[in-house]
DNA sequence: CCAAGATGTGAACCTCCATTCACTTTCAAG
DNA sequence: CTTGAAAGTGAATGGAGGTTCACATCTTGG
């Protein structure tokens, strides 16, 4: 026995490892996963593709812990705000705000994350993803019905609508051109969150109830 | 010169075209652009992968023709509605039930149009499909907008909101399982659009009023 | 039936990438 | 310094699947 691993060498390649994901997170950012190739993140790393799997499985799995790291640090978020104790309302707009805000900073993720063509495996894992958003949203609708501050709708259905609908409108395939995000993004973001509040039946403040005479339909 | 084509002919060949588009529909239908493989669109259709060259220049060409020819079919059913003459709100309504209606029926064919991870080329058709969704969804908007019968919001992001939350409540990650949808689908079907008029600030027939208190928040 | 062009064929080819592996370099302990 | 193991390397491999093409077959006018 004469070599056993020391700490600094377990240093060096815990670092490696975070340098491989973040040449890969960087080339997510630039033209998602697709754009993910081994030579080019072992490019982007400084390491030789033989090296990626000392670290990683497989290209799947190094995609897959990537879209974790990212997708964990936004539903970290969400998920603080929503379990906070305010009234479910102002969680709710709250939590939305934050959704839809960070999808439009770092927009070119966001796409990544939510919206982009992907390949099966990911697939997987964007579910995952969306259902815990999709979670977090049913949580709050479900405080909140209970105690009558919001209608008794179907929460869970409620819910998967709010999470399909903020990321089409702002980064999906009908999200709306960029320097129009770019020049009023807070519009865009106030327009979506007071669609998704109308939606479980809560209105936004004051001045932005006139002229809702209600008719009814059908 | 001692060949020309005859119209006998000509009614075979558009007969094979057809074909083969049938049997790509087929496999669509069945896994999704996926499954579309030449060699299985061949086999399935009965004739030489070869062939296919002789009728569509690409695997890419026979795809964008495919989703073309399918969406184009729900496209035109909205687009009548929406042209209509009734009341906006009404029209609202009916779009949006045929529309989800639609989707859970045809399910693997729905999401595929619509959800399913796609690659770069048909993502292309689909964002077209997506965005004709959302125009009429705004158009009909517009003119509730316009008369009243809908209050003064954002027509086009509304409709995105719109075209983003059927179909990932509906077909999406975010769809209830599919024992749900075939035991109550026209439940779900109600839910989604009741969340989608309300959004619009639309609200659904009397009986399913009550309780909307309808708190100010924020 | 023949010629000439259109159609049909499917095995071979090609490209793209993830993955591997025989080899080199680095490291820690004796 | 030596040695055995770990870590790094990158050219070669392999599989999947779209595309081609030399050849066969069919169609029509003469």
């Amino acid at each position: 026995m004469a070599y056993r691993q020391t700490d600094k060498v377990a240093a060096r390649l815990a670092e490696t490892r975070a340098g491989i994901l973040a040449a890969a997170r960087e080339l997510v950012a630039g033209g998602g996963f697709a754009a993910v190739q081994m030579s080019e993140v072992a490019k982007k790393a400084g390491v030789a593709t033989g090296t990626l799997y000392r670290y990683f499985s497989s290209k799947e799995a190094l995609c897959r812990e990537l879209f974790r790291e990212v997708s964990a640090r936004e539903m970290g978020m969400l998920a603080t705000i929503a379990t906070g104790d305010e009234p479910a309302g102002e969680r709710l707009v709250k939590v939305l705000r934050t959704f839809a805000g960070r999808a439009v900073k770092g927009r070119r993720l966001a796409y990544a994350l939510l919206a982009e063509p992907l390949d099966v495996n990911l697939a997987e894992e964007r579910a995952f993803f969306r259902r815990t958003h999709a979670e977090i949203f049913a949580r709050i609708l479900e405080d909140g019905i209970e105690n009558g501050e919001i209608p008794p709708i179907d929460a869970r259905i409620a819910a998967a609508c709010i999470a399909g609908a903020i990321p089409t409108a702002l980064v999906g395939p009908l999200a709306p051109q960029s320097h129009e995000l770019d020049n009023n993004p807070d519009r865009v973001v106030e327009e979506i969150v007071k669609f998704c509040l109308a939606g479980v039946g809560i209105a936004l403040a004051a001045g932005q109830e006139r002229n809702r005479e209600r008719r009814t339909v059908a």
